[in-house]
DNA sequence: TATTGGCACTCAAGACCGTCAAGTGCTAAT
DNA sequence: ATTAGCACTTGACGGTCTTGAGTGCCAATA
């Protein structure tokens, strides 16, 4: 096991690397904490630490870098984080303001995030697949054109567009709608298929075309929305950091548009570090974040977590600031959706 | 005025230094192309070409490069775009198939545009300001809760929630949905806001209140999609020409998140060159764009120009084969939307 | 046994320099 | 109007040297 002083030099070592950028040796390292030891002895310890792989050198002879499992040491052993300043703080509660449109709140929250840590910044929309319906409405938009409109009870709303070549009377679309809501009506979305399998049976075998064109759209609604969306921003702050990657940036940014992985990633990530989950370098397993970290938290609507939100950048990052960014943000989302 | 041969040297210039992104020397032209001349003729008219602030060199002998003015120049004398391939071609017409949903056939459309250039894409969303009232709903979502919709005729649908701390009869609701849409259904989007000037007053009193809570919502609704929204894809691909920006890319990107201004630039445009409009460089105006160029044509819905979409890439770009691609998919995209 | 001073060694980064090739502008000749 | 020729400029490239931060190891020390 390694010895407590150890220990503190590599998170030295994890400070120093973020701050200045450059290779941190262990003459600087006694220069700038107070270890009571002369530069041999933390010499001696960096030596552990590279043998453990927790630190590396870029070459013979210069100073030493964190390597992915060094970041998750010290991750891991985060026993406090940065608490946020009043700045930060007062950013928070003045930027993110309620509003009563989901849509406008969460593009606030994701902006404001991404200013608060100066790193790309994400938000998931709510998931539907633990939320329950609450209401499925039918529009008559033109004789050929039905609206379906799927709402669930995290607020979020669903629109798709059918098409019924024969037209549809009124009154069936009434009959159908009222059936729908009894049948669907406060039961989880992800069982809304399984209830829906026979559901065109009970009606006269004239409408059941027009039924089950509602509800293939319905199952496609719920099923477009289980594929999650994303809002992103501050892209600019990863060119920025730009020289944080070996190559170019490219990769990462190709990445990010790809929501689809990043939205997995997202899902599996369970809160550790002060109720913030933690992704670093490889251990993403995506080869375009290989140089890149991902925090996330959760946040809750009604009680029950509803999706995550969270912050991208360069393994070389903030850990400890950017912890408390997200907790703090995630908390008031949570806060401000409960109202 | 400057000579045929002139012009010619310019455009012959702008290939060049647009496939090596090497400043194109005399010697190296007269190699390349065959001019019927020699060197040192070139260089006299490439003496012209720079007084006319159409090409700068980078350093005192060396090759020269195009200015704005020199892209300018060349794209206004652009007599035929290079044709698509077949293969272009066939990726437009696989990739671009009929969807119901406009959300998704747009994306589809941004991803494609964005791989056919190699350049950050963009669609505008249908905008509201041209188009009709189709329809007005209200839903009521829980007792203190109403769902306002607008279906526009241009296929976009918006929603907005409001709070009835009352609570709101069925009736009532039933009857201001049925006088809203009297009133708006056919007419402009842009006249709602003087048809409801006066809706109010033609209730009782009691309902008064209900009523001016859903007008305001209802004018949200069209405000919110007053500030259109914008697609993007393919923002790696900046990423991958970086060695095209003297800067970082950081400030495009910003731009680039900052679609009010992008929006406003591209409604701006009008098409010029073989139905699409160009800005190069400074043309923009926009600081962080001051080294990119932006292409948009418009595309139609229902016979009428609904809105936009382009690329957006460094000044050093394939005007010609980027045109192209631009016609076609705006092109496309009205066909698919007409169906 | 853990710590330390000392020392020889390594290596990237930066300064300096000469060479090279591509390019220019100008002039006199065609 | 075009051209050949020439002197000149300049960034890029490669080599050499120096410098400084840093290392590993060893013998001495507490």
């Amino acid at each position: 096991m390694l010895q407590d002083r150890t220990l503190e030099v590599l998170r030295a070592i994890v400070q120093d690397y973020i701050t200045t950028k450059e290779p941190v040796g262990s003459k600087t390292l006694v220069d700038r904490h107070n270890f009571g030891v002369s530069s041999a002895t933390i010499r001696n310890d960096m030596a552990l630490l590279e043998e453990e792989e927790l630190i590396v050198a870029p070459h013979t002879s210069s100073g030493r870098v964190p390597t992915d499992k060094g970041y998750r040491l010290f991750v891991d052993r985060l026993s406090e984080v940065k608490p946020l300043s009043n700045a930060e703080r007062s950013a928070i509660e003045t930027l993110l303001t309620a509003s009563s449109d989901l849509d406008e709140t969460l593009a606030k929250t994701v902006r404001l995030l991404s200013q608060l840590t100066n790193q790309v910044a994400m938000v998931q929309f709510p998931t539907l697949g633990k939320s329950q319906v609450r209401n499925i409405e039918l529009l008559s938009i033109t004789d050929g054109k039905v609206l379906i409109l799927l709402v669930a009870d995290n607020g979020r709303i669903e629109q798709h567009m059918i098409e019924t070549p024969g037209g549809h009377g009124l009154d069936d679309l009434a009959e159908i709608r009222a059936r729908l809501n009894a049948s669907l009506a406060g039961k989880q979305l992800a069982s809304v298929e399984g209830l829906l399998a026979t559901f065109a049976e009970n009606f006269s075998p004239e409408r059941r075309g027009l039924v089950s064109r509602v509800v293939n759209g319905l199952l496609e609604s719920v099923d477009a929305n289980r594929t999650e969306k994303l809002l992103l921003a501050g892209t600019g702050n990863l060119a920025r950091r730009e020289d944080d990657f070996a190559g170019s940036i490219t990769p990462v940014l190709d990445a990010i548009e790809e929501q689809v992985v990043l939205l997995k990633l997202m899902s599996e990530m369970q809160s550790e570090q002060h109720g913030v989950g933690v992704r670093i370098g490889r251990e993403s397993g995506v080869a375009g974040l290989n140089e890149t970290s991902l925090m996330v938290a959760g946040y809750e609507n009604q009680g029950s977590e509803v999706a995550k939100l969270g912050v991208l950048g360069p393994t070389r990052m903030d850990y400890s600031g950017n912890i408390a960014a997200i907790r703090a943000v995630a908390r008031y989302l949570t806060k401000i959706l409960g109202e």
